[in-house]
RNA sequence: GCUCGAGUGGCGGAAUUGGUAGACGCGCUGGAUUCAAAAUCCAGUGUUUUAGGACGUGCGGGUUCGAUUCCCGCCUCGAGUACCA
């Protein structure tokens, strides 16, 4: 006698897998020996898990189980499969432990992938032995942790690459620094066509040349694919660390939920933008999810449009337009005659220093006895708004005077530094010295945006519609550009946005706000003046963070006009823009626009863009959303930078050295200094010379010693390249991946894992994967060529309902209910109405109210607490005065509240004794039941979570009903990408069809196993529902649709259980059909039918159409369209043979009754319509 | 707001290119077995009904001999995104 024990079968064959190494992916060897590697390739991914300490819940091992059901299908058909498994263990999760306990955050991920004693104190089995009690066909052999420095040497070697490298916009790919630098000392930058940081200088080859090393390496940076910048990041005050874009959800951080602020900070980037285009073009070849692609395409979001430049008047009080160097004010030609005079009788000290300043040797051009405004200022460096003032013997109302003076420039933007007459003479390199470092540190505007706004537009052909500009408030321009009247107005509103964080701002979009700066511009064609705002609605991080506004076009541009009254002209034929904007472009005929008048919109643009070329104020432009990704994280647990730092610049580990290991620190938080946890190190320090890493140096030695980088990489670093990794298996301390392995096995041909790193993982490792690929390291150019999102399982969570007492109150003419505490009732669900609001005794059973008065307690005060009004009121009153005071006034109210899903027996049925158990203080509680002795909870389905009581073990379900029926049933719930609610009870069904699986090959007498050697009995019945099943099988599996074959499983046992089937002709296949989705029982059974070796790699049966010819049909006998009964009839019978037939059938007079049939449709084997 | 996806029994879901709507499983009802329960097995199970039928795939139209499937217009729910000039 034989029952199916699957917790011995599983047990037995996850042993015999370890043991025999069985799903080892074999690489291809160079020697004559070959093995799996002559097979064709076929490489399984999931998406790489982070290892959490909270374990597994049934949803996590959807994805794997459909992942592992694909894989073993392609062993079965013959192919080399690699369904390698790892874990992408830096992280946040593991670090905000770290800081909690102050164990090493190595350790608790160690724990939480091998098991042992967990932050808790909790003894936990860990990821892996979850993993491996569900019997997927993973090659731990190749398994990868992020986090071990034999991986992130790689993650490093990576970065160090992109350091080294940058993008040719020509060729289109990235190329070596060594090639730049190449370029530069033969052509300099003037000619060439690169992806870089903005307002870059041009110089010539001569020029380089002579540039000292550090200008040469500050002017590589601008160039690199990975670059040092000061950007305005997202900043997690709670997690203390910037976040990329795709880490923030509605504003709040996706870990934890905390807010996120700007700020600006020094960081490093990936220059992700420089391969925007390639990004969305290589879309197109990928087998993925259509929502997925558009989440991408969105994500970069490509517009196309133009740039137009809008000359800045810097001066809007005086008339009409003017050179921008005559900065004077109303008094000008008064004050011009008095510089003339300055100048021509100027003091020792004003001429020695002239002499110096007029010969630019500082780098800029002075002025001297320039105007501004009402001021004669001595020197004046206009483009860095730079002021040196002499003064002479300095009396008391003298200093007073320049005090104030001072001030007004600064207000106009202007920096202004003193020396007196002594000082020039007496110290004139010390006083040039400090001038040079006060250039140097004010803030100059990047090239390109001086004297104009260049704006980014689609709408083009609108240009003549632009009444004024708006400029995001952290726009450089705006500090520049600010009059003198509009100072305060403009810094107090850059105040107010810069302290809303982003989810306000988001919540608020509806509020319109900003300021005018008193600057104007001019239109580039019409001359007229267009008056300069600053507004919040303008974003900096897009286009050039500032806008022509188009009020009747745009409607944020209409809503901004209507609300500060700015004029809104019409440049639409017959539009109607009296209540909002005109946006239609394809009915777009353009007016009032010189030029562009009685054009549409495609010919408007072309002309436009046409007439900011020939002008050369802008040019036709592509636009992306996507921004460069900040790739520092100010944390301790991920990879730390192979960068030191030597005069300030940012310099490179050597290879031979990597890994560059993250060092131990005491505490895993900020130091005092705020800076990142890597700081504490105590040696953290980069010896050149002797190429380690040392303590920082002490005072007056070390030459050779310069600090090393104290951010880590984010969590995207390690999980942009693994999948490369798994495809090396001996040469990983050699290369990252070997050029053999990288050949055989090229790219992921499956991945599956979840829509959420849609924007995030997907993006990142298509952006490395081709810059690896540019750059000859590897030669495919996506990484994942099809793709599959597993849709989320749901948790059903149980609810019962209580009873909560509550006596209204007056407060301040607000009725208020304090809630009185009586003994709990819990109600079964099918006692109470389903009502959420408060309501009167006469809905209530009145021993209900009886019970619930008779256990109030005797003194008021315990239930209202001290100087209560209704307490104080009923003080020392007998217990039946009380009662009868609150009877009538109390009211009801039902609440839910969530109870353990483990609790419930079969369906819906709660275990009254687990409860009692789990919510100890309940014992007192009231219990009304159903139907005698049931007591039934309600249900909601809800996410999986440990809050909502509503999490199912995985390991519960292999013990309780083993792994191959936890497998079954996870695919049997539905299609694999759709969000579905796991329900326990529902497991019975797929658990039986396994014990009937069984029981068909164990038909011997007492149940022992029993297979007929003959071929089988009583026709072919056994044959045709086997064929039958490998059609359905294929087809299933390779349409991803796992649901449906778990069906054709269950018709096919049941058939053959019916049909008495014991031939081995149609059981030996079955099990093998069956050997992916149940592997266990299927090995077992395998075995039983006398085979030594694994069924993982048997061959799959082969689908033979002749054991399904049939030949008759049961065809349907439809009448206008509805079906009325059935006939048997020949397959082989003609179109007029069916009609004949059918027209004799007794029943088709009956329904005819009478009528002649307009119409008969006959489809042979497929239907019968009589229309009439 | 925009983009994408989905609406079918009490529940999860099936239905190939337009061709017998509700496969398969859960639950429920009845029966067998059992001292009893579990397990197992058998039968039934969309709604309605005057038992012939009528109505049924979110709603309203359309195309067709025939529509869950195709077209037009709406409604609801879910996911993503968020002032992208």
């Amino acid at each position: 006698m034989s029952k199916y024990h699957f917790n011995d079968i599983e047990a037995k064959w996850q042993k015999y897998w370890a043991e025999n190494q069985t799903f080892k992916a074999e690489n291809p060897v160079l020697s004559e020996v070959k093995g799996k590697s002559e097979k064709p390739k076929y490489y399984v991914l999931d998406m790489f898990p982070y290892p959490s300490g909270a374990g597994l819940h049934v949803g996590h091992p959807l994805g794997y189980i459909a992942s592992d059901i694909y894989a073993r299908y392609k062993r079965h058909q013959g192919f080399n499969v690699l369904h390698p498994m790892g874990y992408d263990s830096f992280g946040l999760p593991a670090e905000q432990y770290a800081i909690q306990t102050g164990q090493h955050p190595a350790e608790t991920t160690k724990v939480n992938i091998e098991g042992g004693v967990d932050k808790n104190g909790n003894e936990i089995e860990g990821y892996r032995k979850q993993l491996d009690r569900i019997g997927f066909s993973f090659d731990w052999s190749r398994e990868v942790r992020t986090s071990n420095p034999e991986y992130y040497k790689w993650t490093q070697w990576i970065f160090i690459q992109l350091f080294e490298s940058w993008y040719d916009a020509n060729l289109n790919k990235a190329r070596s620094i060594e090639e730049l630098r190449g370029i530069f000392s033969s052509e300099g930058n003037i000619h060439l066509n690169a992806v870089c940081d903005e307002g870059i200088t041009h110089f010539t080859a001569f020029e380089w040349l002579d540039f000292s090393e550090i200008k040469k390496q500050e002017i590589l940076l601008k160039y690199r694919l990975t670059y040092l910048a000061e950007t305005e990041v997202n900043w997690c005050p709670q997690l203390g660390t910037v976040l990329a874009n795709d880490e923030i959800i509605n504003g709040v951080s996706e870990r934890g939920g905390y807010p996120v602020i700007r700020k600006k900070m020094k960081q490093w980037s990936m220059r992700i933008t420089a391969y925007a285009q390639r990004l969305l073009d290589g879309l197109n070849e990928l087998d993925w999810p259509q929502s997925l692609k558009d989440s991408q395409t969105n994500w970069i979001g490509r517009s196309k449009g133009a740039t137009v430049n809008f000359p800045i008047l810097t001066f809007p009080k005086g008339e009409g337009t003017r050179p921008g160097y005559m900065t004077g004010g109303n008094n000008s030609r008064v004050l011009l005659e008095r510089a003339k005079d300055m100048r021509n009788n100027s003091t020792d000290a004003e001429a020695i220093l002239w002499e110096y300043l007029k010969s630019k040797k500082l780098g800029c051009k002075f002025r001297r006895q320039h105007l501004i405004d009402d001021f004669i200022a001595d020197f004046v460096c206009l483009s860095n708004k730079f002021v040196i003032e002499v003064d002479g013997k300095i009396h008391g109302n003298q200093k007073e005077e320049d005090e104030k003076r001072t001030s007004i420039l600064n207000e106009l933007g202007y920096k202004v530094i003193r020396f007196t007459n002594e000082e020039v003479i007496g110290n004139l390199d010390n006083v040039l010295d400090t001038i040079s470092k006060s250039i140097e540190q004010s803030d100059i505007p990047p090239l390109g945006a001086r004297g104009t706004i260049p704006v980014f537009t689609t709408r083009p052909d609108t240009i003549f519609g632009v009444s004024f500009m708006v400029l995001a408030p952290e726009h450089d321009l705006v500090s520049k550009i600010t009059t003198a009247e509009q100072k305060e107005a403009v810094e107090n509103y850059i105040e107010a946005t810069a302290k809303r964080s982003e989810r306000e701002r988001m919540a608020d979009v509806k509020t319109i706000t900003g300021v005018f700066t008193g600057a104007y511009a001019e239109h580039p064609f019409s001359g007229k003046q267009i008056p300069i705002w600053i507004g919040d609605y303008v974003l900096a991080g897009y286009g050039t963070g500032a806008v022509m506004s188009v009020p009747c076009g745009d409607q944020r541009d209409y809503d901004f006009a209507k609300h500060f009254n700015l004029p809104i002209p019409n440049i639409f034929k017959d539009a109607d823009i009296s209540e909002e904007a005109y946006s239609d472009k394809e009915n777009t005929i353009i007016t009032n626009s010189d030029f562009l008048n009685d054009l549409n919109y495609s010919e408007a643009t072309e002309k436009i863009i046409t007439a900011l070329e020939e002008k050369g104020v802008g040019e036709g432009k592509i636009n992306y959303r996507l921004r460069d990704a900040v790739f520092s994280r100010q944390r301790y647990w991920g990879e730390p930078f192979p960068i030191y730092y030597k005069d300030g610049m940012p310099q490179i580990i050597p290879t031979e050295c990597l890994p560059l290991r993250l060092p131990d620190v005491e505490k895993y938080l900020p130091t005092e200094e705020g800076e990142p946890p890597l700081g504490r190190a105590e040696k953290w320090y980069w010896n050149e010379k002797n190429k380690e890493v040392v303590s920082p140096p002490l005072e007056g030695s070390g030459e050779d010693i310069f600090p090393l980088e104290l951010n880590t990489m984010p969590g995207w670093a390690g999980s942009s390249w693994y999948f490369f990794r798994y495809m090396e298996d001996e040469k990983r301390d050699e290369v990252f991946a070997s050029k053999e392995a990288l050949n055989y096995w090229k790219n992921v041909d499956l991945y599956i894992g979840g829509s959420e790193h849609a924007t995030g993982h997907l993006l990142y490792s298509r952006f490395w994967v081709k810059f690896m690929h540019d750059r000859g390291f590897v030669n495919v150019e996506e990484p994942f060529k099809k793709l599959i999102n597993q849709g989320m399982i749901l948790g059903e969570s149980a609810k019962i309902k209580t009873l909560l007492v509550g006596l209204p109150y007056n407060e301040n003419n607000v009725t208020k209910i304090h809630p009185i505490k009586v003994k709990l009732s819990f109600y079964s669900k099918n006692l109470l109405p389903e009502t959420t609001d408060w309501f009167k005794d006469e809905n209530i059973e009145k021993n209900i109210i009886d019970q619930i008065l008779n256990d109030i307690p005797e003194s008021f005060t315990n239930i209202f607490g001290e100087n209560n009004p209704i307490a104080n009121r009923l003080k020392g009153e007998a217990k039946s005065e009380i009662i009868s005071v609150l009877k009538g006034h109390l009211l009801f109210k039902y609440i839910s509240i969530p109870v353990d899903v483990n609790m419930i027996d079969g369906v819906d049925k709660l275990n009254i004794d687990k409860f009692l158990e789990w919510r100890n203080a309940n014992k007192l509680a009231l219990y009304y039941y159903e139907n005698g002795n049931k007591f039934f909870v309600s249900r909601e389905v809800e996410k999986m979570s440990k809050s909502k009581y509503n999490v199912v073990n995985p390991d519960d379900i292999c013990e309780q009903y083993g792994a191959d029926t936890l497998r079954m049933y996870e695919m049997f719930l539905g299609p694999l990408e759709q969000a579905k609610p796991w329900n326990t009870a529902g497991i019975t069904g797929v658990h039986g069809f396994l014990k009937k699986l069984w029981k068909l090959y164990h038909s011997g007498p007492d149940e022992t196993f029993f297979v007929d050697e003959n071929p089988p009995s009583g026709g072919q019945g056994g044959l045709k529902t086997l064929h039958k099943t490998i059609k359905k099988t294929q087809e299933d599996i390779e349409n991803f649709s796992f649901n449906t074959s778990v069906s054709s499983f269950m018709i096919a046992v049941n058939e053959l259980s019916a049909q008495n089937c014991n031939s081995r002709e149609v059981l030996e296949p079955l099990a093998i059909l069956i050997s992916p989705y149940a592997p266990h029982i299927s090995e077992e059974l395998w075995q039983k039918l006398g085979h030594s070796e694994s069924i993982s790699t048997a061959p799959f049966p082969k689908f033979e159409q002749k054991f399904l010819v049939e030949s008759s049909k049961e065809y349907p006998i439809s009448f206008n369209g509805k079906m009325r009964f059935t006939m048997e009839l020949p397959l082989d019978l003609s179109k007029e043979e069916i009609e004949s037939a059918v027209m004799a059938h007794e029943k088709t007079a009956q329904y005819l009754e009478g009528r002649t049939p307009k119409k008969v449709i006959i489809v042979p084997g497929k239907i019968v319509n009589i229309v009439g």
